[in-house]
DNA sequence: TTATTATTTCGGAATAATCCAAAATGCACC
DNA sequence: GGTGCATTTTGGATTATTCCGAAATAATAA
């Protein structure tokens, strides 16, 4: 009933378990015969090595632990296909977590990938994250950790970012060349560096085309849907409600369009929409949306590529970098 | 620079590492002040248990592996989700692995698993998947798995799906009792039970209402959506082409909704359109697309469920079982 | 045959934790 | 002080594997 181990083989063939090891393990010193024995009684046995038997006599599991706040949209999923691509060609293995944006689920899962050894960690963490002391954890033993798009501002840790304040900038711009003056801005948390990076681009877009800035029509939320809903309802009551809105992401752009629409206004004409990701939603719906576009996949192979390079550096510490990548504008109907 | 184990803090405070162990594990045989000194030294080494070594000499991981084909499209992420959420109130950990609709994939992330010995398996399998080999290799060893969607045809695992045959069905009798009578069916694979339950779904409302079946208008394809557009439009060249397109999923439909209006065919006056599983995107696109509803994370919780029930059962072999979840056809206007 | 070298095998240590029987300690009572 | 009992602690075994120095065996040369 029990596993096979190597000790099993080794009593079955009256050898012993080092010879078995070896056998197994394509070490030079050890007669073809008696590998070609082992490998054959392995094979009869349905023989499975126990990886965590190594793994704790190694100390190391070549397994990576990946953190993000959800994986309904597509960002996550693709950015973990894109890092996972890159892990497994290196040889290792990826474990997935999402906290569904609660701070105490991202502390409880980073303690069991602690606790269960993982060698390096691939994080965006919750839009609650204020307190990093549980990566703190990792980088103190030196377990490289790297984040991407909501990313901890300290020197310990890699980050893999896209020009947030370029991509913002360019889509504030292409509004106000074709002809808007009120430019409404849903923006995320401050908190978020990549929130305010953004708004830092939508400001200095209408500050160097001399529009107005008007706080009014800057709204920081939480991210859900609901608020969503609720702020551009907002808006568009306001005495002088905006032409335009640009919005800190795809699924607030999509639910504003809804409201728009449900309002009786026209898009672009009475408002224009302009969000960030490019999900794939954004050119199915009506009309096609105006986004900021990011190489998504590529943000996970790049993630995984500084930790694979920390990894295998014999100073890890030296090898903490950040890289930015461009972003990129698609005008679809909706602008 | 070495992880502090309990012998560190044994050595330290010059008693046993079994009375530290103890101590840290709310066992009771230990004196009270004893604990404290314990639980304070390990609070300033920062200790933190190895779960590899527990797992080594138990024998249980408390992690459960979940497999999937892909998880760019809704279905998939939401299914996890809602195991999860399930799991973890058990006190499992998840790891995620994706194919990515590879069957070598798949067989290699199965051995993965089981070389880092998961409690137990949650499985939706690959197009490809025609030998099951991959997960005799857990249930030989009594480690539970259960299927949820594309499903081993196995009494040796649960399986959780939805009532594929009446939901096709119903979504076929819809579209005959609002006048269709040219119903093409774009199905998957013959080799997954799902697809071969959609499609004699799709027979028998036929033959039930008197509508002959034209087997030129049933095509069995891969799932990918270059050859969805191939396809739709060679229907569309039918000489007699179809008044009716119902779809294995969502993400065809909506392909196909793409190439009927760049036809510049009318939906639905010209065809009509009706997917399967109620993805997000299709209450957002013009026409809204009518489609057969799944409860998709009571998917992941009813797998869940069985899972558990199977790890806590004394006898796991009495508890295979296989869960049918009820299908709700929801009308919108591609039909 | 014997010495020398190369190849192969062996047995124990190490990894970090839990568990259990046995030993030690503490305390009350006579 | 000794006895009995409860509480607490100890040391060694256990889990599956790798690693390393030592030992055994085989092959080659003198």
């Amino acid at each position: 009933m029990h596993q096979p181990t190597i000790i099993d083989i080794a009593r079955q063939l009256g050898i012993s378990k080092s010879t078995v090891s070896r056998a197994l393990t394509a070490h030079p010193n050890v007669n073809e015969k008696t590998r070609q024995r082992v490998l054959e009684l392995a094979e009869k046995l349905d023989y499975q090595r126990n990886q965590l038997a190594i793994s704790l006599l190694t100390n190391q599991t070549r397994t990576i632990g990946i953190m993000v706040p959800e994986f309904i949209s597509f960002f996550f999923p693709k950015v973990i296909i894109g890092a996972q691509e890159e892990l497994a060609k290196a040889g290792y293995n990826v474990v997935i977590c999402h906290s569904n944006e609660s701070y105490e689920i991202e502390v409880t899962n980073a303690r069991s990938l602690f606790a269960s050894r993982v060698d390096g960690l691939i994080v965006s963490h919750t839009k609650e994250t204020r307190n990093f002391d549980h990566f703190r954890t990792f980088t103190r033993k030196s377990i490289p950790v790297v984040f991407f798009n909501r990313v901890w501002e300290s020197d310990e840790v890699s980050k893999v970012v896209v020009d947030d304040y370029t991509g913002a900038y360019q889509a504030v711009e292409h509004l106000v060349q074709t002809g808007r003056r009120r430019i409404a801005h849903l923006s995320g948390p401050d908190s978020l560096p990549n929130s305010r990076s953004r708004q830092n681009g939508y400001l200095d877009a209408l500050r160097h085309y001399e529009v107005p800035v008007d706080p009014s029509l800057i709204i920081s939320y939480d991210l859900t849907l609901e608020k969503a809903n609720i702020y551009v309802n907002h808006l568009l009551s306001l005495p002088e409600p905006p032409d335009a809105l640009f919005t800190i992401n795809d699924p607030t752009a999509i639910e504003a369009i809804q409201v728009i629409k449900a309002r009786g206004l026209r898009i672009p004409q009475d408002v224009a929409v302009v969000g960030f990701s490019d999900d794939p939603i954004s050119a199915l719906i009506e009309p096609g949306l105006t986004t900021v576009a990011q190489p998504v996949d590529e943000i996970g192979r790049q993630a995984a590529a500084c930790l694979l390079a920390q990894l295998q550096a014999t100073n890890p510490v030296a090898e903490v970098q950040t890289v930015v990548l461009p972003t990129r504008l698609i005008v679809r109907g909706s602008s």
